[in-house]
DNA sequence: AATAAACACGACTATAAATATCGTATTTAT
DNA sequence: ATAAATACGATATTTATAGTCGTGTTTATT
């Protein structure tokens, strides 16, 4: 409970790999997964993802692989999570309001405290500062 | 991901109700579980952790059911996730020590980082002052 | 003493979400 | 033309969470 699920921490791994990486060319998804001991096809899909987001930059054919785009420089904790995961929320009732306890919650706002607070945290780490 | 668990939704909402309460004996996990609409077996079992941890006293026989402690006045939600799951940490290598990338893990001050930040918050929220 | 209303607790099952795999298509450097 | 790379939907597997069941213990009430 309350993990940070694996796509994330792939994520800032393979982040971290290129970003360190001397090489100025891209790096392909095998280099990563094999370095790192990632299953190749899930984090294909998860870079995938990032560049979709424009995190990447995806280059295809032969000596293609990813590298960084500009706006990582800006990127929180809380996009990427957003971008990898959908909406942040410590609760499925503040994201999608299916909720078997809805007529008689009573803590409805203390959720919503602890929810801010852990997205305020989130917001102001920045991937670049971190890694 | 980085959801809050149903246990420490239903034990907040158990602690606020009894705190609400206005008559002053013991409140029957029965009463909670069906105002709620909580699994009855599934409650008993959260309160009676959260009684072993001197968070709630129980009182047994009939007219009997569970009352706050004093300690539940300075119960912080760090403590409260812990009594319920154990130790507290954003990723399984921070507790549990077998992770597949560790030789090559190139992420681990930044996740601890993270983690701390998530811990000072958690530590910071107390129960009785949120609900 | 008998009864019933409550807590105590280990063992088990079910479910859903996360994780991982598979198959096929597309792009492009050489 | 080939091979090395990304793209991506569909499916399978695993795991943690959530929920159930059975049995035992305590104690107020009668």
């Amino acid at each position: 409970m309350l993990k940070l699920s694996k796509t994330i921490e792939y994520a800032l791994m393979s982040i971290n790999h290129i970003n360190q990486c001397d090489e100025d060319g891209p790096i392909p998804v095998k280099k990563i997964s094999t370095q790192h001991n990632i299953p190749f096809e899930l984090l294909a899909k998860i870079l995938q993802k990032l560049s979709k987001a424009n995190i990447l930059k995806a280059i295809q054919g032969p000596k293609g692989g990813y590298q960084l785009n500009n706006k990582y420089k800006n990127l929180t904790l809380i996009e990427l999570i957003e971008i990898l995961e959908g909406p942040f929320g410590i609760t499925d009732c503040l994201t999608d309001h299916n909720c078997e306890q809805i007529t008689k919650c009573n803590i409805i706002n203390p959720i919503e405290k602890i929810n801010s607070q852990v997205y305020q945290v989130f917001n102001q780490i920045k991937i670049n500062e971190i890694t």
